[in-house]
This record gives structure tokens, C-alpha cells and sequence, in this order.
RNA sequence: GCGAAAGUAGCUCAGUUGGUAGAGCACAACCUUGCCAAGGUUGGGGUCGCGAGUUCGAGUCUCGUCUUUCGCUCCA
């Protein structure tokens, strides 16, 4: 019952986030005056920006940060053979069947496994291995209806309603496809990219070359990446249509484990840089490895629906380069120098949602707070994000319409402007322009007032204390350079 | 994909046994005011998610459909 009610209160808080999100313009769902597409949205004039400083940021790091990490920007469409290489061709489209009396959904291969370990267990082997060939070859040449025929004569009932009351068996193909060329017969079928992480691998020999990489060396890219997800839920968390920033380490192999764990700590450090608790933030290792690593964690962060993946570092191995080094019939090595050998090297995969990021920023910003005593409480709510990652970076106000306060305001505005995204207003009074500010997560508001006239001083009100200061107008620009730099960031990073 | 709930103005909601759509906040203009969502006047905004059906008449009753949320299911 507790835990109950914890869902609902968290379920609540999430609901707050989202319509705060659509009502002060960080995300709208797609095509919205159409009733919207599902698992699609759109980010609107305030979740353009803080998205973008996340990206930014991101960048920064993983790529200029340091000296042996370089970016790429891959097209979205690829060969067709990438994802034969890749394993996404077979691995990404599962034979599904339902039982119409559970209303449960198995994978026909998981059904079948379970039933062939049944065999095992009653100690009819020769059976088991027929079961098994019999269903490798239906998988091989696709073949739904025989798998279907295989569950029936095989009798395999559902474990929870103990019938064989099945649907057809369906497949889902969790890629995107598309035809490239105009006229319709001719045409080949294509894919939208499932992951960034082929289009680094392909190029890895690209760059290294035209770069004079070294192992150990990084390419890193930001691109979007397209999956088919039977269920898509939690708002942005999984979107049909997404954003990926990876990073893929190349490094001699029989060192991926150590780069493994370098990694690992330095993404999470990433995080916790950005202002996420430490208590809000986890590892959690796979314990069921996916076929082409051979050590997995994600990070995790505690949104109001529980832990859940952000980010991944797998040890990749040389799966993906060994791969499309024997599907495409080139070479995918590297002569180290070093050890006067030739190798294809080891991959170790930094991949972290963009949207995901944005969220957990976004889950992490909103807070609602009580202010004032007495007669005079009311509640705040406002958007606490790091300075650096803020949509707008301050806000120009002068308290009056009137006396010349205007064009002193608008002096600085424009000033200010040609460094910093910052938003002037004159309309309303003043309480309530700090506030719309607060609720789109603004650090800074600076406002002009009757003392300015006489000594080129303004107040500077903060976010997240409701403080003012007296600053000298020429200090501007360096109070806000400071708090909104990367710097700071960077520096906690070293 | 299955089950449950919801959908009325930008937001939060009201709407009587079925009788031509309302409030508060928000928004725009003007006046007054000037440091934490101020007051006044005026104004704009809705084919009640969409489509059928029943009815003289549907926001209200019936069916379908779409979207969202929750629970299953799935998840490189």
C-alpha cells in the first residue's frame, strides 16, 4: 500500500513535468492539432536551447577535451549490409505470438527454448535437438505459419493460462525502412540507422588515416537513430525518433576491461558534474550479456517512474570491426607501432540518450518550494538548472515604463546579446516577469532601476535564493560569462 | 498488442432527469502602480478529441475510432 501510494505521488510529479514542459515550451507532442504521434515529440523555443547546451557540453567533453578523441558527423542512411554486419538485421526482428487466452506475448524462440529445456530436463534429448533443428530451420527461412504448426504439435502451452489457444505468429521488425531511388521497382529497401555507433565503425579506418590516430584513440558523434518500439511510454524517455551522443574507444585488446572501467567512472562523474545527486544516480551491470560485449553497465538515473537506463558503456570487443572487416572483404586493422604488431583493435562504447539527458535535467530542475510565513506563504515553483545548460541566461528588466528606465535596459540587452541568449521585457510588474522567469529556469534578472540614473548600478536578482545584489552595469558581462561557462563543469572533470 | 481510466478555452475545472456552452487564472489593449504571479476598464479565444447512431433536439445516452495515463508485454 505504501509503495502504492510512493507510484502515485511519483506519478503525479511526473504528470507535473510534463505539462509544465508543454506549457512553458520545452516539449510539445508531434503533430499535435492531428491528436499526435505516438512516442514522437517536438522540442519547442526553451527545450531547443537547454538540448542543444546539453549536446554542447557533451561535445566539449568527449571530443575536445581531450587530445586523442575526435567528432564525426555520419548520414542517418547507410549501406544495407551495415546492419547484416552489425547483427541488427536478425537480432532486431523477433518472431512474436500471443495467447488469446492470457493475453500474453511471447518471442517464438523464447517459447520454444523453454519448451526444448522441458525435453532436456524429462531426459528425452533426441527429441529436444529435433525441436531445436526443426525450429532453427523455420527461423532461418522466416517461416511464421511452420513456427506456429511447431508450437501446436509440440503442444506448448502458455504458462499462465495452461492453453494453446495462440494467435498467427507476427513479426516485428524493430528497424525503420525506407526505399532509396524514385522509380518503385528498381528501388532498394534502406533503413533508417537503429544506432550511431555503425557509422563510427565503418569510418574508423577514415579516420584514423586522414587523423594519424593512435591507438588508443575515441570518434565521437551526436546524430539521431530510429527504433520501432512495440511500446513506447514515459514521455521522452523512449521515443520512436531519437538522439544519441557516443563516443567508440579503440584500444589494443587485453586492455578493454581497464578502458572499461576508466570509462565507466568518467561518464558517471559526467553526470554528477551536472548537478545530479549521487543518490539519484546508479550503476547497474548486465548480468545477461548481449552478443557482441563481454562487460555492460548502464548508469542510471532515478526518475519519478524509478531507475532507468541514461547511459551505457559496453566493452564491445572487436565484434563490430571483425564483422564488417568479413562483410565488406576490407581490412579493419592497425599496426601498432609499439608492439610491432597488427590488430583489429577493441571497441569500448560510451552511448548516452540526448533526450534521456534532457529529461533527468529537466526531472532535476523542477522544484516546488514553499516561501514566505505566515499570511504571506505561498508556493514557488521554479527550474533549477546548472547556469551552463539554462534555455535563457538572463533577463533584463526595467522596474518602470517610465523616466528613461526602458532605454537603459534596452542598452544592456543589447549589449549583452551578442554573448549570452538573454530575454528583455517591460510589460507587467515586476514580481510577476521574475516569475515567468523562474518557471522557464532563468539564473539571472537584471533590473534597472532610479538608482541606475545616478551611478550605472543594477540589482541582480537570483533564481534560486530570491537574493538581489548591486552591481556596477560594466560587470555584467563577466558575472554571467562566469556562472554560464563550460568551465566550471570541466574543471570538476580534470 | 491486451486490460482499466480519462479527454469541455492556453491551464485548472464546472455544466442539473438531454433544451443553442460557463468560471478562475492566463492572453491582448489602455489607465493606475512600481522589487517578487498588484488593481481597474475593454476585448479575443471553444463545431465540448474525432466519426456515426438514437432523438424534434446530444457536452450529456449508445457504438466505433484516435490520443494520453496506469498495469501487463517487449526492450542491444
Amino acid at each position: 500500500m505504501a509503495e502504492k501510494e510512493k507510484n502515485q505521488i511519483e506519478n503525479a510529479t511526473l504528470k507535473k513535468i510534463i505539462s509544465h514542459a508543454k506549457e512553458y515550451g520545452f516539449v510539445f507532442p508531434s503533430s499535435e492539432i492531428y491528436d499526435g504521434l505516438q512516442a514522437v515529440y517536438d522540442y519547442g523555443q526553451y527545450g531547443v536551447e537547454l538540448k542543444n547546451n546539453l549536446k554542447s557540453l557533451w561535445w566539449k567533453t568527449m571530443t575536445h577535451f581531450y587530445e586523442n578523441i575526435v567528432g564525426i558527423d555520419a548520414a542517418i542512411f547507410m549501406h544495407p549490409t551495415t546492419w547484416k554486419a552489425s547483427g541488427h538485421v536478425d537480432g532486431f526482428s523477433d518472431p512474436m505470438i500471443d495467447n488469446k487466452d492470457s493475453k500474453k506475448r511471447y518471442r517464438v524462440d523464447h517459447l520454444i527454448e523453454a519448451h526444448i529445456e522441458t525435453l532436456k530436463d524429462l531426459g528425452q534429448k533426441d527429441k529436444a535437438q529435433e525441436v531445436e533443428d526443426k525450429m532453427n530451420a523455420l527461423i532461418k527461412e522466416d517461416n511464421l505459419a511452420g513456427l506456429r504448426e511447431l508450437i501446436i504439435d509440440e503442444k506448448i502451452k502458455c504458462q499462465v493460462s495452461g492453453t494453446s489457444n495462440w494467435t498467427e505468429v507476427r513479426q516485428f521488425n524493430l528497424m525503420f525502412s525506407t526505399k532509396v531511388g524514385s522509380v518503385a521497382e528498381e528501388a532498394e529497401t534502406i533503413y533508417l540507422r537503429p544506432e550511431t555507433a555503425q557509422g563510427i565503425f565503418v569510418n574508423f579506418l577514415n579516420v584514423q588515416k586522414s587523423g594519424r590516430m593512435k591507438v588508443p584513440f575515441g570518434i565521437a558523434q551526436i546524430g539521431k537513430a530510429f527504433r520501432n518500439e512495440i511500446v513506447a511510454r514515459q514521455f521522452i524517455f523512449r521515443m520512436r525518433e531519437f538522439e544519441q551522443m557516443e563516443m567508440q574507444f579503440f584500444v589494443r585488446p587485453g586492455t578493454e576491461i581497464e578502458w572499461y572501467n576508466t570509462w565507466k567512472e568518467a561518464r558517471k562523474a559526467w553526470h554528477l558534474a551536472l548537478g545530479i545527486p549521487a543518490d539519484k544516480i546508479k550503476f547497474h551491470d548486465h548480468e545477461k550479456l548481449a552478443h557482441y560485449a563481454n562487460a555492460a553497465v548502464d548508469i542510471e538515473y532515478e526518475f519519478p517512474f524509478g531507475f532507468k537506463e541514461i547511459e551505457g558503456i559496453h566493452s564491445r570487443t572487436d565484434f563490430d570491426l571483425k564483422n564488417h572487416q568479413q562483410y565488406s572483404g576490407k581490412k579493419q586493422q592497425y599496426f601498432d607501432t609499439e608492439i610491432n604488431q597488427n590488430y583489429i583493435p577493441y571497441v569500448v562504447e560510451t552511448s548516452v540518450g540526448a533526450d534521456r539527458t534532457f529529461l533527468v535535467q529537466l526531472c532535476n530542475a523542477y522544484t516546488e518550494e514553499v516561501v514566505g510565513e505566515g499570511e504571506n506563504q505561498k508556493e514557488r515553483v521554479y527550474l533549477k538548472f546548472h547556469p551552463a545548460l539554462a534555455p535563457i541566461k538572463a533577463a533584463i528588466f526595467p522596474l518602470t515604463k517610465k523616466d528613461g528606465l526602458p532605454e537603459i535596459a534596452q542598452k544592456i540587452y543589447q549589449d549583452l546579446k551578442i554573448d549570452f541568449n538573454v530575454f528583455y521585457e517591460e510589460k507587467d510588474a515586476i514580481g510577476k516577469r521574475y516569475t515567468r522567469q523562474d518557471l522557464i529556469g532563468t539564473p539571472f534578472c537584471i533590473v534597472v532601476d532610479h538608482q541606475t540614473l545616478e551611478d550605472n548600478t543594477v540589482t541582480v536578482r537570483y533564481r534560486d535564493t530570491l537574493a538581489q545584489e548591486r552591481v556596477q552595469i560594466s560587470e555584467l558581462q563577466d558575472i554571467i560569462a562566469k556562472a554560464t561557462s563550460f568551465r566550471g563543469i570541466l574543471e570538476q572533470l580534470k
